[in-house]
DNA sequence: TTGTATGCGTTATCAA
DNA sequence: TTGATAACGCATACAA
């Protein structure tokens, strides 16, 4: 079979097409399609017949330009190879497929700095309604959507004054009750790998809930217990390194990601440090990873696909019915294991 | 701020209201904005600051509707949550985006018989090409993307005889490479812990390699050693806990993905074998998590992000100036790690 | 139940 | 260099 390389593309059929076969107005045919119930049982079956012979194909913009909405959500997240946002855009395609609504994706690399134009190229794109992620976000950005009058609404962090709606577990109780663990098994010294807390909101809630944890019992981070790295392995296993090597090394280290939390691990490791004898790693666990782990993490998993789910089911009840959107807290589970327990249990997997 | 609810949507601004306040006419601005070099300087500068003034942003259906394309890909994987079709979305995405194309995702969820129907579903919205994964399509999907004359490229595998452009390496050619390196470290019974292969053409590919190398030194895979799972971790472990059950134990498993690997690996170490002393486990890694275990795994790295890029300037290059699409073929690495090698080299990290 | 006519926002064609 | 006008393919209000 050739490639094509056909620069004269046959024009597509059309509704004009099927309604000439058929004898029919175009009109009819139209309604047949979007409102069946409007046309007759009979014209119905001859129109379904020619479509399929003729292999019509709707155009889009065309519809779009009708009056019918595009159909399309943008969705702009920080990148797809961290697992949660990957999981997050599935889970809401697979939801709002099946009321034929796409996905346009938009990444900003994790530079908050990038959020409008992307915001920008996918209302270009023409979408209907927008997907963010956490709670932190340009004055700019929010004037965009209300001038476009778009519905947005918010992924991966629940806070009571957030600007949009937003749907997620609240970070900041999440990190407080993680760091509250990791007290009651005897830590007080706490370190954080975490993403950079200037451009990430649930960095800085988590951060947040952790020194909380750390004041109720009289004690404080100290400064060079909080890390930052890109969230990859390289720098997170450098993280945990400079961790070891500083002058106070933590008994505990709560991270960002199960990813984070795996190279921590690894580190520690090659640094001859027991895990949880010699210290105990935590963490939010993004792609199911902490489990895999030996000894397997105390992790506060993050309920992407169950977050993608409900963001789904608002929209569609918001684009179809004009149902408001609303911010719906999610309670955060710890899934206490291995990594943060004293004992003989950190050694059977 | 309250949230939005507003169902009487303000109409957005138009190419109309620009020339209406600039007092000229709207094929003018039109003009301005896409063929900048055919208005005068001046008449440009007016324009560009009525539309900034006025918050102008096109309307990509009508756009659409006269002519000059959706600008929009679609990309057809079975999920997200698999690293490597992440990364190969977002490198594509990275690289439309500097030529102002959208990327619209559709998932089969590994089932080859949804290709079409998500095919259908972008096709209807639009787009302007198609990526599909892998080398084995349905003869309706190549029907319907000949049908709307849409420019389609595979992605992942490469194959001489493929039925559309692809890019990737050869799966089977390094699938008998990785086995190849095992035999020569002394496995000769090797087994497979792989997605579907029938549902799965590198899978098959991969499967064949293998079989060849064997097949070089007078052997073959056991019946029992060929296992199949659904890539996620507990169907892997299972997997694993079958092959070591199992009357004759392999000394080495080819895991078809990093993640399988690691489950197969902690695994193993339940079951208290040694790796690689009593066995040797060597993987396709996705996300680069093939170096976090412990012994790192040895692995051929799959490239997405190359392939991503590749891809999208082919695209680009299709859709701007009708350049063919072409097959690439990328060679394949062998990361040699600890897990496959005896001696004292695989306890390091 | 069906047909006719009109408009959606933009670009392309043709004149000026 | 600019303006007027006609598509583009479809959905809808209105008429029949």
């Amino acid at each position: 079979m050739r490639h094509r390389v056909r620069s004269g593309e046959a024009r597509a059929t059309t509704l004009n097409d099927v309604a000439r076969l058929l004898g029919i107005s175009a009109a009819t045919v139209s309604r047949s399609l979007s409102k069946p119930d409007m046309v007759s049982a009979k014209t119905r079956a001859r129109v379904d017949e020619a479509v399929r012979k003729l292999g019509y194909i709707p155009h889009a913009a065309a519809r779009a330009l009708a009056g019918r909405g595009h159909r399309v959500v943008g969705v702009v997240i920080p990148s797809l190879r961290f697992g949660v946002f990957a999981e997050l855009v599935e889970s809401l395609q697979a939801g709002l497929d099946r009321a034929a609504f796409g996905v346009l994706l938009g990444h900003t690399g994790g530079e908050p700095d990038r959020e409008y134009e992307q915001v920008r190229a996918l209302v270009e794109r023409g979408i209907d309604a927008v997907v963010l992620t956490g709670n932190s976000h340009d004055l700019e950005v929010l004037r965009l959507l209300d001038d476009a009058g778009l519905p947005a609404i918010c992924a991966f962090d629940f806070s009571a004054d957030a600007a949009l709606p937003c749907v997620g577990f609240d970070n900041a109780d999440a990190a407080e009750n993680l760091a509250q663990h990791l007290i009651e098994n005897g830590r007080d010294g706490i370190a954080m790998i975490t993403q950079p807390v200037a451009s990430n909101d649930r960095a800085r809630k988590r951060v947040a809930g952790v020194k909380r944890a750390l004041r109720r019992i009289g004690k404080a981070m100290r400064p060079g217990h909080l890390l930052e790295c890109d969230g990859l392995l390289p720098s997170s296993r450098e993280a945990m390194r400079d961790l070891i090597a500083s002058g106070e090394p933590p008994n505990a280290v709560i991270c960002f990601s199960d990813l984070i939390a795996l190279a921590a691990a690894a580190e520690c490791r090659a640094a001859g440090l027991r895990i949880p004898d010699d210290i105990a790693i935590a963490d939010f666990s993004g792609v199911g990873l902490s489990e895999i782990n030996n000894p397997p993490l105390t992790s506060v998993p993050i309920p992407a696909k169950d977050i993608g789910r409900i963001i789904g089911e608002q929209l569609i009840a918001r684009l179809e019915e004009g149902a408001p959107l609303e911010s719906v807290r999610i309670e955060h589970a710890l899934e206490i294991r291995g990594s943060t327990l004293c004992g003989s249990l950190q050694t059977f997997a």
